[in-house]
DNA sequence: TTGGTCGAAG
DNA sequence: CTTCGACCAA
């Protein structure tokens, strides 16, 4: 049986969002490990590739893996009857034809109980390669966003070039041209040595009490042992933002303090490609999840946009289009 | 003839919005005791019944009964030619084939007068029985209106349960099914009771501009002597909410601080009843009006919703499904 | 609080 | 396809 339990609704109600749109079905992988998605898009053009990792639930349980196969569109309906505070518990048994969702106030005075009913989907199991990408542009999710939507105004796709001094984005159509080009932003480097994309512990003075409000407690160690060889010790720790990130750290993950995010450009090789806005956009809807997103590039290759939270990982890949340049 | 003032246009917008959807044209009974309206809705399903007592009106004066048949459109449209603060005076003389309206802002320093085709309307008075209900149940307007919406998204009609422990709302439809489960506000008791919200007098500083603006002074005194035999010692002082349904007092007031509004359930007998969340829906969205309603439950008769604001009270009926459970 | 935008319904 | 209502931003 599975039995997992999400401290904010929120955070599913994003992610519903975010994928929705481009996935109507897909099944849930249920294993010990975690909660994991992957489906091509509707007209299987992009991959999204999401995972909830075990450790990152409030609770975690699965007996045995099972795939639950879900209608997104309804899950989302559903999860709309929590309230963003809400603790979500999913819960099927093994055998399930039904998935259960209890949704509980914060208070404990509201309970709601919800059943979706499941499908049956045949599942290809997409291997992605781990690909090692010739660049990795981290920015701000929102501004990523804001670039998608400005261009998207004026044409079809955008070329995104990555270079030493920065990344640009431009777009051609009817009514014009544009072009955003991104800094890369000071005292950030590529490779290993100062990657650490600025972890100024830069504090603000109320942000004492974020800290508590929020759920990383100080028990946020209990689960690091996680943390196998990693050479970068920056988890998305969430509010732990600021600290961590002290050395390694070559792409900036997911820090949810309220410094500002700037732009970091890891680079093997100049890499210039063209993707359509139409998907991008689509992808950037998940900024409300992580205010930190990174562009995975190599030449020919499918793009990877990459999510991370404090739950997991939302994963994006596109194939360019041929026409670059 | 008929001349009655009132305070606040927002008031009468909030009204218009609840039941314009609900009811097209209706007869405003006036008469010295206050005015009335009553009429079932568009498909004869749901009966609706407002009353404005005298005393809450700012002045009112009413020689005869006469009864001025309305198209709640119309007055929707014309009521949006006030602002949320203007002062609202109706005027009809006795042979009235219209009705006229008065708007002034608070600083009179703009005066708009409108005047509103009647029509004659055949009202069926209908007798409301005194019924005395087996379960009241007193909850957050918002949280009505909130679990009509969410259920609404899964089914057609809900299901509410009522029993000592709390209240049931549950619906099932094609996606899936729900159910919401309120329990009864600790410290929240059957009987009289009622809890007393404070009614701080809580005052910005920047206030100033507003308080011309705002007719309400803390000298709350003028037209106080419109209380008559209260027992309830706490009035909301605010808009001076507080006066209205004196005794019994079973179920909780409409006031107006900002405390939270906790459930209350009065039981005689569990209840158990279905009924269309379209027409739920559509009596919900008379939350702006009131902060608390309450929910007047018997097996097999029509179920009450009750709005009670400062100037009066705003009823709706509607009949059971058959097939319960 | 008001105006504008977006989505849903007829 | 048009209109209305609901939601969101200024």
């Amino acid at each position: 049986m599975l039995e997992a339990r999400v401290k904010q609704a929120s955070v599913l109600k994003k992610l519903l969002d975010a994928i929705k749109e481009l996935v109507t079905d897909g099944n849930l992988d249920c294993t010990d490990e975690g909660i994991a998605l992957q489906a091509m898009d509707n007209s299987h053009v992009a991959l999204v590739s999401l995972k909830l990792v075990a450790e990152q639930f409030e609770s975690y349980r699965c007996d045995r893996n099972m795939p639950l196969g879900v209608n997104l569109g309804s899950l989302t309906k559903i999860l709309k009857c929590a309230k963003d505070n809400d603790v979500v518990t999913f819960k099927a048994p093994d055998d399930a034809d039904s998935l259960g969702m209890v949704f509980e106030s914060p208070k404990e005075d509201r309970v709601g109980e919800y059943e979706m009913k499941l499908m049956d989907i045949d599942q290809e199991h997409l291997g992605i390669p781990d690909t090692q990408y010739d660049a990795t542009i981290t920015m701000s999710s929102a501004e990523f966003q804001r670039i998608c939507r400005d261009l998207a105004a004026l044409g079809e796709s955008v070329k995104i070039e990555a270079s030493k001094e920065g990344v640009r984005f431009s777009s051609e159509g009817e009514v014009g041209n544009g072009s955003v080009l991104l800094k890369q932003t000071a005292g950030t480097d590529r490779s290993s040595g100062g990657g650490s994309k600025k972890a100024q512990v830069k504090r603000d003075p109320d942000e004492e009490d974020e800290e508590e409000e929020e759920e990383e407690k100080p028990e946020v160690d209990e689960d690091e042992e996680g943390e196998e060889e990693q050479d970068d010790e920056d988890r998305p720790k969430k509010r732990k933002a600021a600290n961590g990130k002290a050395k390694g750290a070559k792409k900036a993950k997911n820090t949810d303090s309220t410094d500002e995010v700037g732009v970091s450009i890891i680079l093997e090789k100049q890499v210039s490609l063209t993707f359509s806005l139409k998907y991008l956009s689509n992808f950037a809807k998940s900024a409300p999840l992580a205010r930190e997103v990174s562009l995975h590039m190599s030449n020919d290759v499918p793009l990877l946009v990459q999510f991370d939270f404090e739950q997991g990982t939302l994963q994006f890949f596109l194939a360019p289009k041929i026409s670059d340049e």
